[in-house]
DNA sequence: CGAAAATTTGAATCAGCCC
DNA sequence: AGGGCTGATTCAAATTTTC
């Protein structure tokens, strides 16, 4: 279906979308202005009253109730909404959500919080938003999302079986020699409902230049947590267009719209440019074998080599020679053959007039089949690759044969 | 004025307080949970618990609702309250909170964010509660607390004096030789809104058996930044009295009011002997939890493992498992010889029961001479060193002969 | 079929051994 | 005596079972 953007109040423009076709809805509403500014006389005789406030309050909450009740309308019995809200109005935020959607609905608090310069020192200085996330109905699409342990974390320990002890105490189970037993393998940490995001660089905003501009990660994040591919993605105040980006990104289908002609232009022209701020997540996703910094070349520590950014071919070169040229270094990437690895570092190799280049392999291990391999090219295995054909070769020791070792060599 | 406790409903007990006496109040209710609430001591000789059931939300909004004005006629015009809520709650706390004190009095929402154990799998795991800041009046306390630089700030640049240059743009500000004039010392950051502080530990000291027992460092927080020395603070339910340690700890005069008899009793008896635990995490950051051993795990990208912190002849377990025991692996350090770096994994590997390990040779081959290599452990070589053996070997080729290959072996 | 009670559960933290 | 590893303990939980 691909990404629409549409001009105009998205109460309008949503009343014409069909019933129980979106995924997700995420929205980040204009503040309710009004009463910030009835707030602020200032003289500060006159205490502004009670009933003010609730006529401005009570105005912005029918404002986000019509227009809820529309993406309540649109969303798939499985589906979730994140509203995000601005700390002023979050209560407000909250009780609206409560009426449309249900308290049962109810998922998360989810906390934004980042760091942030300021130097004010009579006030904590504020470093969070809070979104608030509701689902439809009782069933809704939740995919988990694993985070590393905290360095703290016994890490023996969560590998070890539990039972119970005679007054019923839960305790870690012990073997009849008294020795600790192991269970299975353990994934990871769910992710908690305090995301520390990095606010959106100040070069990147120079780009857009739109002042609320939230950071892709974010609205990947919620993307990734509540849908799967090809699904929908509609943000009725979308600005600067972020939420679309990031559903372009992840093949998500998406409707955008928003009041501001200006907002709908910068949507649409962001969605033209292919995207060129890498997604985080979705390296992580690809390059299984990369460390955090996204550098495949990492596995080269200890070897004085040049790390090569934009070569498609090469990712670094060894400081030592080869009949007094450089020697290019290529790191299998995740889903490619061997032969094609070394295809492609061949050809880059023979440009820079390479006599011998190296090939880390990291998936499959070469054979006597394996073709299309160049004589120039030496392939080196990657000790992960090592440790994989070691623990097959483990395994089948272990039932009393091995087929694997051997056959691979 | 020193520490009072009474036992009794705090509307009755608060009635009694005379009129714009206190600095400080901090409240934590019960949340509106719907269960009852109940731990046991550590030898579960005693078994604590309330409960936390309503008829409805606005009768828990009216209850609260009486008990803050009586909150807020005792506060000085220079006081202030600060309003602990959890999720369920915590936008009818800041309705009623606004009803009371005003939203013009609003200072902060504080996100008290800690790490949990738990084993959602199909919700974000909650790791956080609110606690709402409001004033009095205008004019509040307000005690500056400033914390430590995060690591990636560029000191230098801090302690730069700034100026303005002619087209009254902020620069760094230059003496005459057009160097930069250092100004005096930063003191740090100031606090900002989101407070990571540990959850109390089940094994602290400082753990009474309550439920909801706060850590004191979140109480101290609070009472350093709005109150200073002989300061009157009110905890209006104050379960196991932890703001009163506090207060206590700093010097404060406080009051604490609680329904239970138990309560009352557990908070007479804690502070004739205050105990706080000091908070190691606290103390040396997380990085201090972390080897330097980041660069080393990088070679099993690729791999499923699980990072080891805490273990100095492990680096990684596998996830893989063999005869149902997790494997160990090491990465041989800088400076180590093959038959060290085997007898530290073997060693480490031996006290978690491990049948396999698996050491990844980085800086020498192993060699027939090896000695001190235990069966258990497989030697691995990386990539690198792989390479490095290589390009020998193909420079011994280049010159005739080959004598560094076969030796090796 | 819902609500409440009973059961299962995972990982973070400090105390206290043990070298 | 001191620092590092190991073990104990827990859940303003989460899930399953019962009524």
């Amino acid at each position: 279906m691909g990404t629409e953007v549409y001009e105009g109040d998205c109460l309008n423009i949503l009343r014409g979308l069909s019933t129980t076709t979106a995924d997700l809805v995420y929205l980040d509403p204009p503040f309710c202005t009004q009463r910030r500014q009835s707030l602020s006389t200032r003289d500060r005789s006159k205490e502004f009253s009670f009933e003010d406030r609730w006529n401005s309050i009570s105005h912005y909450a029918s404002f986000l109730t019509e227009r809820l009740k529309e993406l309540h309308r649109i969303l798939k019995p499985t589906g979730s909404i994140f509203f995000h809200c601005d700390k002023t109005a979050s209560h407000v935020a909250r009780l609206v959500m409560e009426e449309v959607f249900g308290a049962r609905q109810f998922q998360s608090e989810i906390i934004w919080s980042y760091k942030r310069w300021s130097n004010s020192a009579r006030k904590l200085l504020p470093a969070h938003q809070t979104i608030l996330f509701y689902s439809k109905g009782p069933e809704c699409k939740f995919n988990e999302i694993l985070t590393d342990y905290s360095p703290t974390t016994n890490v023996d320990q969560i590998l070890q079986r539990r039972s119970r002890d005679d007054s019923n105490k839960s305790v870690y189970a012990r073997d009849r020699n008294g020795d600790v037993v192991y269970g299975g393998s353990k994934k990871g940490v769910p992710l908690s409902d305090v995301w520390e995001i990095p606010f959106l660089n100040p070069k990147a905003k120079e780009r857009t230049g739109y002042p609320t501009q939230k950071p892709i990660l974010l609205l990947e994040r919620i993307i990734r947590l509540t849908t799967n591919e090809g699904d929908l993605v509609i943000d009725p105040f979308c600005g600067s267009g972020t939420t679309l980006v990031a559903a372009k990104l992840l093949g998500r289908s998406a409707i955008g719209i928003d009041i501001s002609n200006e907002a709908v232009a910068l949507t649409k022209q962001r969605l033209k440019e292919p995207v060129k701020t890498e997604s985080a997540l979705l390296m992580n996703g690809l390059d299984s074998y990369r460390n955090a910094n996204g550098d495949a070349v990492s596995l080269l520590n200890g070897i004085p080599h040049i790390p090569v950014q934009r070569n498609n071919g090469i990712d670094a070169f060894l400081q030592e020679t080869f009949e007094g040229v450089p020697i290019p270094v290529r790191v299998q990437r995740h889903g490619e053959t061997l032969s094609d690895a070394a295809g492609t570092l061949y050809k880059a190799g023979k440009t820079k007039k390479a006599r011998r280049m190296i090939l880390i392999a990291v998936e499959d291990v070469p054979t006597l089949f394996d073709l299309g391999i160049p004589n120039e090219v030496e392939v080196v295995t990657s000790a992960a690759l090592s440790i994989r054909r070691l623990i097959r070769h483990l395994n089948a020791e272990e039932k009393g044969f091995d087929e694997t070792l051997e056959s691979a060599e």
